[in-house]
DNA sequence: CCAAAAGTGTTATGCTTACACCCATGC
DNA sequence: GCATGGGTGTAAGCATAACACTTTTGG
């Protein structure tokens, strides 16, 4: 339970905290010391046949031209979620991306300006979804581009220990649920589904066990269409809408 | 990330914040509004053939004489699994609890004072440290009691919500893990584990399929001794210390 | 000797795994 | 016609689920 001992929760003085997303300027007086509150952002994409994070580089101390997470602050007058998918739409420009809380870092020393707090979050978005990106860079990121999970940079902060924990996650999703064709564009065949599968579980799938097992489980429905390339045209399949409404409702997850 | 633009974060002005759990009264001041950052804690006890949960009465408004989870303001210098601890061992005097981050609930309107986020941990005890606790009301807290999870009092904020998270995640976890055992005194037959289950998982378990599966994980095992009651006696097994390991190990979970 | 809980095996079923060859196309 | 990736079935082993009776003790 919340002690009053630690005093009010408002700002004592200072101007109104507004609704709108930045909040007028302090000085915001406590009676206590609080630690800032931010969100980073876990981003998966599958692209160019590897699994990949997108990262921006920092302009300015500390950790300057480190890469890292994309995040923020969260808004006073705003929910955990709300504030990454802003953070999100603000960065690059998408939205409607699967986003779920992932854990929060809490750690006294994992910022070295001061106490600061982050709730993490994961993400899914497909190729689809990042053609129609506009990275910007923001204030603070000289750049933002993808990386390879499994070769990335030196990282800023605790963010390494945030891509790891998100991987586990993301690898535990894909074994117990569906959630494996928000990476995918909206058609694809059944092998490109295989590598992704592969991919971000780093093990090889038997051909045969793979497709009855998704077949299996309905999640996939054929288009009707065919993708041509070198050789032997290859079914185009879809998510069957209904397979997310499936996945929510079987979500045993924790 | 974080962007530099939210301000300095440590205090412009006011006292250094010492290394103590008490800081020294502000007033600071921070160039933006930050939200208090607070733990509750979901600690369950299967007491007296139920699965409790602890509360403590608020004294003050608001939810003024309802109750709440135990919990209070995390320190400036202080972890988050600290904070919880600390907040346990202060309110209740146990320590060596099993704890777990649940989930962060940050809902701006989540409490009527103010922006407050909270982190949720859930942690199990066992019947016998429950009996070592020295339960103290805190400066809010007007008392402390374990209550039956399936019939709650009305409680204060949104604790509801996460007390229903917390039972899912319990749940979860003894689906798949092994780790029931932390709810029971160091001694216990299959029959009281059994119980344990089914009064968890809410439905009724198969008692020879129950002790097969619990014998061939090999998480239990014999003490020799045997409880005497009315009937025939019943075997005491204890978890085998290398059930904690194989557990930690064996952690698929998210 | 009776009530009550402890304890114990077998069978059927479904799921997971391992494994090898033919098919359709582009060049 | 050949190289390449697309596509298919079956059998064995393993885990799960259903199910009923005997044993041991206290009163």
């Amino acid at each position: 339970m919340e002690e009053p001992t630690q005093g009010e929760t408002m700002p004592q003085r200072g101007p109104q905290a507004s609704a709108q997303t930045e909040p007028l300027r302090g000085p915001y007086v406590y009676e206590y010391p609080r630690p800032a509150v931010t969100v980073d952002i876990v981003l998966f994409a599958f692209l160019d046949h590897r699994l990949q994070v997108l990262l921006v580089r920092r302009r300015k101390a500390p950790f300057a031209d480190h890469w890292a997470l994309p995040g923020g602050f969260v808004g006073i007058r705003e929910g955990l979620e709300e504030a990454a998918l802003r953070e999100l739409e603000e960065e690059t420009g998408v939205h409607d991306v699967y986003l779920e809380q992932l854990y929060t870092f809490g750690d006294p020393d994992r910022d070295p300006r001061g106490r600061v707090i982050t709730v993490a979050y994961f993400g899914l978005v497909s190729a689809d979804q990042v053609a129609r990106m506009r990275i910007r860079g923001g204030d603070d990121a000289a750049e933002a581009r993808w990386w390879d999970v499994y070769h990335l940079p030196p990282l800023a902060f605790d963010h390494d220990r945030i891509i790891a924990y998100a991987l586990r996650r993301l690898r535990w999703k894909l074994e117990w649920t569906a959630l494996g064709f928000l990476l995918l564009p909206e058609e694809f065949t059944l092998s490109e589904l295989q590598v992704v599968y592969e991919t971000v579980l780093n093990e090889p799938l038997d051909k045969r066990n793979f497709r009855r097992k998704i077949l299996a489980a309905a999640i996939v429905e054929e288009t009707g269409r065919y993708r041509q390339g070198e050789h032997r045209p290859a079914k185009l399949y879809r998510f069957a809408a209904r397979a997310v409404e499936l996945e929510r409702a079987r979500r045993r997850s924790p």
